[in-house]
DNA sequence: ATAATTATTTTATTGATTTAAAAAAATAAT
DNA sequence: ATTATTTTTTTAAATCAATAAAATAATTAT
C-alpha cells in the first residue's frame, strides 16, 4: 500500500505562505492598498504592513508614485490609501518551449512579458542532448544580450511535448522527436546552473492562461490545444492538476469512435485526433478542393501566397466558401462532443481554446460550444465559459515561463 | 472576471493543521510512536508530544496498553517506543445514503465501522420534505437506540443521488426522485441540530475508498460505480475533486457513440449508460434467454429463486454459460474503453469498481482492464491498478459517513 | 477649527514551533 | 554488576510571526 505523508506546518511556512498570498493577490488584482490586501487575505493590517515592507525592501513590490488619487466624486473620507503593485522587472524567468523541429526561448519578467526571445529550428532527428545543448547556448546568448544579472533569474521553465513527468523533470516520451526518458531538468540544470522545472507544453500553456491570461481567477480551468495533436491542461483552484505519473490531459487519444474509427498514429482507432487536428483539416480541405476545383477553397489553396494552408482554409471559409465552412463545422461538432465529455467528467468553469482552435475560433467555437451545451448532461454545460486563448503563438514560451514563475516564485512550497 | 481569494495563515491554523496531520497519519498507519509521527509529519518530537497529549486528554487518541513489544530479534537498543492509535469510538458520525426509493442511515465510529444502522424504503414520488422528515426521524431513532451522546456526533454526511452542489448543500437534480434544488443541508440541520455535509453519493463512496478502503494512500483515485446509471468520484492527493458547480464525475453520460447510438434517458444518444448498466445487462440477458430458451442463462433466469436477476445472470456466466459470459464480456469491453478515456484525461493511479461492476468483478474486470491497457495512450494504462470496491452494499452509508468525518474531523478547514 | 473617518504604523502581547538539553528506559559492552 | 550507548520522550528556554490595541497620519464633513 502506498503511504501518504501528511506534512506538518510551522512559523516559516506561515510566513512563506503569507508572502505568497500577498504576491498572488497583487498578481491577480494589479494594485491593492495594504488595507485591501488585509481584507483579501484576511490577514491583519499590521501583518500586511510588515510583509509588504519586506517585499518593498527586496524590490519586488512598490508603492505607486505619485499616489493614485481617486476621482473627486468617488473619494471617501479618511486617510487615502497607498496602492501597492508588483515591480514587474524585479526578477525574471526563462521560458523554453520545445516544439517539433523548433524551440523558442524567452526571458520574461514577473508578468510573463517578453524582455527578449529567440526562435531556433532544429533537426527533428537530432539527439536530445544536442538539442538541449543548443537550448543552453541560446539561454546564455539571451542572458548576454539582455544583460540581465544571472541572479535575478528565478528559474527556467521548460514546456516539452509528449508525456512529461513533472516531479522527475523527465520527458518520458516525445514520439515525434524520437525522445524517450530524457531528463531535461537534470541536463539543463547541469548546463546552466539555474534551477529548472519541466512540464508538458500544453499544461504549461494552461498555467499561463490560469494566472496571466483569460483564465485568471477561474476555479476549474481546462485549456485545450490543437495543432498536430490535441492536448489539454487543467488548473484547479490555482493548482495544476497533473494526475499521477506522466500526467493527465491526453484527450487527443480518448476514443470517440469505438468501432470502425480511423487509425491513429498512436496505434488505436477512433481517437479524437483522427477527427480533429490541423493535419486532418488540411487533408480534408485538399480532398474537397480536388473534388470541387472551382470552389473558392480550391482557389485559396492554389494561390501560393505566404500564408500556411490552414490559414488559407480558414480564410476561404470566412470568405463565405460553403465547402470549407461545412467541413470546419463538422470538426467543431466533434470538438463539441469532446468538450461535453470533458464537462461531464471534470465540470470545468471555463474551457480555453489554443492553437488551431484559437486561429479558427470564429469558425469552430460557435458550433463546438453549441454542441457541447446540448450534449453535456443536464444543464452542466450551460454555465461553462468557452473562449479563445489570449497568447497566440507566444502561448508556448509564456506557458513555460509561467510554469517557472509559479513553481519558484508565486507559490513555491518550501522556504529557502 | 472572477476573483480568487488567497487566504493568509496564522498560528491557529498551523496548530489545527498539525493536529489533523497527526490524526490523518494515525488513520493511515493505524499505530505510530511519537517519533514515528514526527518523522512522517516532519514536525519536531516536542511538538508531537504536546499535540499528542492534547488529543489524549480529549480522548481521541491513546497509548496502546500494554506497550507493544517488538519481537526479540527485531528489537533495537534504546528506549522502546510507545505506540499511539486513534480511539475509534471517541466520536461518531452519521451517514445517510439516499438511493432510489430507499435510504440507509448508519451511525459509525471514527473508522466508519457501523454501530447501528437502518434501511428504510420510501415512495419514489414522495416529496423531498417528507423523505427528509423521515430521515431525521430515523436519525433520532438511532440516537435513542445506541444511547450515543448527541454531542459526540461530529456531523451527518449525506450522499444524495444525481447532481449535488457540495458547497451549497444542494441536491440540484435527482431525476429518478423528481427532486430539484432541494437544500438538504439546510433542512436536515434545522431538523436535527447537527451539522450536515452533502455530496453526490458516488463521490461519497470514493471518499470512503480513499481514506478507509482499498484506495488508502493512493494519489489519484477514480471510483466508478455502476447500478442504474454509471458515475465516478475522484480523490486527488487527499482532496475530493468536485469540479465547479454541481460537480464532476458524470461519466455515465459521456458520449461513446457519437453517431447512431441508442437513446439515453438523459435525452442524448450513445451515452456510456446506454451500453453498460445493470438494466442494460438484465435487458440483454432477457433477450438472449428468449432467443436461446434452452441455454443455462434461460434456466437461471426462469428459476424464481430469491436472487435478483443480475445475480442470476452472473451466476449463469460463472457456471460456464457462453451466451451470458460473452454478453458480459462485451459490457466489460465498453467499460474498458471508458476507463481508457478516463486514464487519458485524468491519469489516475487506481480505478476502483463499485456496484454491479464489483458484483460481477470476476467477469467484468479482466476484460475491462485488458481493453483499458491496450486502448490508453502509450503506456499510460500499464501502471493503473484496477480493483473492486471493499464495501459492497455498505458503500453508500460508509461513504456518507466518511464524507462527514473528512469534512468535520480529519481535515476540516477552519478552527473553532 | 473640530469631529469623523479611514489607512497605516508602532508597541506590546500571545502562542505555537523549535532547539537544545535533560530524563527515561531499554540494550550492549566491559 | 556496572558503565556506555542508543533511542524515545519530556522539559525548559528561545524564537518568531501574527495580532490586538493604541498611536499616527491624511483626508472629508460639519
Amino acid at each position: 500500500m502506498p503511504t501518504q505523508r501528511i506534512s506538518g506546518s510551522n512559523l516559516n511556512r506561515v510566513k512563506a505562505h503569507n508572502l505568497q498570498a500577498i504576491l498572488m493577490s497583487l498578481l491577480y488584482e494589479n494594485q491593492l492598498s495594504r488595507a485591501g490586501l488585509a481584507k483579501l487575505t484576511s490577514l491583519s493590517s499590521a501583518t500586511v504592513t510588515n510583509l509588504a515592507n519586506e517585499l518593498i525592501e527586496q524590490g519586488i513590490i512598490t508603492e505607486i508614485e505619485p499616489p493614485v488619487t481617486e476621482p473627486e466624486n468617488k473619494r471617501g473620507v479618511g486617510r487615502p490609501r497607498r496602492m501597492l503593485r508588483l515591480v514587474p522587472d524585479a526578477r525574471y524567468a526563462i521560458g523554453v518551449h520545445i516544439g517539433i523541429g523548433l524551440y523558442r526561448v524567452a526571458i520574461t519578467n514577473l508578468h510573463t512579458n517578453f524582455i527578449d526571445n529567440r526562435i531556433v529550428e532544429f533537426e527533428r532527428k537530432a539527439p536530445a542532448s544536442e538539442v538541449l545543448d543548443n537550448i543552453a547556448a541560446t539561454i546564455e546568448e539571451l542572458l548576454q544580450a539582455t544583460e540581465i544579472n544571472r541572479w535575478n533569474i528565478l528559474a527556467i521553465g521548460v514546456g516539452a511535448s509528449g508525456l512529461v513527468n513533472h516531479d522527475l523533470g523527465l520527458n518520458v516520451l516525445a514520439p515525434r522527436l524520437g525522445w524517450q526518458n530524457v531528463n531535461i531538468r537534470a541536463i539543463l540544470e547541469e548546463k546552466t546552473g539555474i534551477r529548472v522545472t519541466v512540464d508538458n507544453n500544453v499544461r504549461a500553456m494552461a498555467i499561463a492562461e490560469a494566472f496571466f491570461g483569460a483564465g485568471r481567477g477561474v476555479n476549474v480551468l481546462a485549456f485545450v490545444y490543437g495543432r498536430i495533436g490535441v492536448g489539454a491542461g487543467f488548473v484547479v483552484n490555482g493548482q495544476v492538476f497533473r494526475g499521477s505519473g506522466a500526467g493527465a490531459g491526453e484527450i487527443g487519444h480518448t476514443i470517440m469512435v469505438p468501432e470502425g474509427g480511423l487509425p491513429c498514429r498512436c496505434g488505436q482507432t477512433g481517437c479524437l485526433e483522427t477527427l480533429v487536428t490541423e493535419p486532418v483539416i488540411v487533408r480534408k480541405a485538399t480532398q474537397l478542393a480536388n473534388e470541387h476545383p472551382n470552389s473558392a477553397l480550391a482557389q485559396y489553396l492554389a494561390d501560393m501566397g505566404g500564408a500556411k494552408p490552414i490559414e488559407r482554409i480558414f480564410a476561404a471559409a470566412r470568405d463565405g466558401d460553403q465547402i470549407s465552412s461545412q467541413m470546419i463545422a463538422e470538426q467543431g461538432h466533434y470538438l463539441g462532443i469532446a468538450f461535453a465529455n470533458l464537462v461531464n467528467i471534470l465540470n470545468p468553469e471555463m474551457i480555453l481554446l489554443g492553437g488551431v482552435f484559437a486561429q479558427g475560433d470564429d469558425l469552430i467555437r460557435p458550433i463546438a460550444c453549441q454542441v457541447m451545451r446540448q450534449t453535456a448532461f443536464s444543464g452542466l454545460g450551460d454555465d461553462v465559459i468557452v473562449e479563445p486563448s489570449s497568447f497566440g503563438w507566444r502561448a508556448g514560451v509564456i506557458g513555460a515561463s509561467a510554469l517557472a514563475l509559479m513553481d519558484f516564485f508565486y507559490q513555491r512550497k518550501e522556504v529557502a
